[in-house]
DNA sequence: GTGAAAGCGCTAACAA
DNA sequence: TTGTTAGCGCTTTCAC
């Protein structure tokens, strides 16, 4: 039964067991500043057998440089953001930093709220998702001069750092090789655009390369809810239901392309011969299937681990477009 | 280009500005104490047009209570721990206090290094998976009196808060199950159980409950690697090709499963009727495909956020079982 | 209802 | 190489 208010060790204290001053501990204690090797480990014996363990607010507070990064990302669910998450945490424990992360839940409202408790903490940097936020976020960020990495899209204007790619390139590739492979009815699976602005700057740009090909979508089926693989699998359904002509399908990413597989294995629809899907993101899950899904895909762990270092370096403000890849697979 | 060491505002500015003392704008902005509403809505008007952000690190220096809860987990490549996570940031957040992360990827060395580096910002309490911890997990926690939760498994001794579900218990009873219904040669694809002590748990609890049916393990494959689809797909092309005559197998979970039913889909292997698949996890994507996949399913956002809300609790330390539900399915 | 002042535990000059 | 001391920016008595 832990207690809140619990006087723990202090540096003061290892001082006075090991009999030297405050700041002879604190070198110690960090690495820095000249110690004898005799009082070096005289202290640490002390330190580790009465099991101090800093306090770090104190530090931080007195030498003005905190080692937390601030990370807020829109959802969970989909594991394109752990991917993220992960590539960034590995490389600021590298560097000693630690991460605070924050979940908007694709609500610009609740990210600026999230940034500004983190703001709070001072960090030495943070790293967001996209380059659309609330005005206040970008007031915040200029006034704190706080370090700021934007990660995934590379269509607009960043704040400072920018990192990831060109939704709009993406979508526009893939209408091309849709188009290219001869198919001309296409339809749009896709969830909700009003929130993932990605996935909206997909569709828009498949749009766009359709129309240079003197194409339009011949019908879309948007589901008000955050992907999922039921969510591609119902939405397939239902624009097949409408539009049994279609030969080919556009989906807002791969765990909803990976439903519409689903669907087409279930009711024997064979693909691509009858019906192709493309899908977005080059999950697993979508390259291990009996056809591998046609799709595009990003090197997100790269772009986690590469913000983390940008972010915690001199660099001058950039924009790196680090680019996708299309796979071709099997299902178009 | 921000610069780090930046003179932000503080408290004091604020109060000069607002003509008042720094306490009452430490009382305003806390919506504590008593101020007369005038001071309060002038300050409040200096604070937002000067843009001031309160630093934290000085107040819970101040008062000696952080609103931070530091959460380890092994791994982010298995939904199964973005989910944790999901349940509880969101819990953490209603209660306005903020996550921070460290990823130990399945290492208890590194695992105790990242608890005792969240331990120095002085958490409200820890989260943590798992039962087992290198032994200066224990004495750090009990040190700190630090709050602690244990995540996932209840197959052993807590240290404060223990919530999650039997593991050994689940591997039972998907034996029982796959024994139940007839299976008799019935092998295992599993991954690194040497660091995933939960899945561990789960075969022995498997093998155990065989054994009680008077049967044992046919065969069983195991890769030295994180689990992925792509492991269990070729987990199962592995153990097929030295057991052709198993007729059912159980997967350390359900990625590795749904590896196993691609393989099956794309070799033409009948499933159930030749061969019968069991997960554990109940992910979306197994039960999305054309044949439901029969796992054991687990409340794990819910165990995040209860997880969560006790942390920041006074209840007793205790051991909460939420139980599993066995999914039937239609591939066993 | 409000302000002054004493810390919170550490770091970083500055001396010695 | 080591100790002393003055803050870091806030919260919190304690007066007024």
């Amino acid at each position: 039964m832990p207690r809140k208010d619990f006087p723990s060790l202090r540096l003061s204290d290892i001082a006075a067991a090991a009999g030297v001053g405050e700041s002879t501990v604190s070198r110690v204690l960090r690495g820095n500043g000249s110690v004898s090797e005799e009082t070096r480990s005289r202290v640490r014996e002390v330190a580790a057998s009465l099991g101090y363990v800093p306090n770090r607010i104190a530090g931080t507070l007195a030498s003005a440089g905190s080692r937390v990064v601030g990370i807020v990302v829109p959802s969970l669910t989909n594991i394109v953001f752990p991917d993220l998450l992960r590539g960034a945490a590995g490389r600021l424990e590298e560097a000693n930093h630690q991460a605070v992360i924050g979940v908007s839940d694709y609500d610009t409202a609740r990210e600026a709220s999230l940034i500004s408790s983190i703001l709070a903490w001072r960090p030495a940097a943070i790293l967001i998702t996209g380059l659309e936020h609330d005005p206040s976020v970008l007031s915040m960020l200029k006034a704190t001069r706080t370090r700021v990495v934007e990660m995934l899209d590379v269509d607009g204007e960043g704040i400072d750092i920018v990192i990831g790619y060109s939704n709009h390139a993406a979508g526009s590739a893939s209408a091309d090789h849709l188009v290219r492979r001869g198919y001309r009815r296409i339809g749009y699976v896709g969830h909700d655009i009003n929130r993932d602005l990605r996935a909206r700057k997909r569709i828009e740009g498949f749009e766009a390369a359709l129309a240079r090909h003197g194409l339009s979508l011949a019908e879309r089926e948007i589901t008000l809810a955050p992907s999922s693989v039921q969510a591609g699998r119902d939405g397939l359904e239902r624009i097949l239901a409408r539009r049994p002509d279609l030969d080919a399908v556009y989906f807002s990413n791969d765990d909803m392309a990976t439903g519409g597989y689903f669907h087409c294995l279930a009711r024997g629809i064979a693909v691509p011969g009858r019906l192709a899907l493309f899908g977005f993101n080059g999950l697993d899950v979508g390259q291990i299937a009996p056809q591998p899904l046609a799709t595009i895909s990003t090197p997100r762990v790269h772009i986690g681990e590469e913000a983390a270092r940008l972010a915690l370096s001199e660099e001058p403000a950039q924009k790196i477009d680090v680019g996708f890849t299309l796979i071709e697979g099997a299902t178009a």
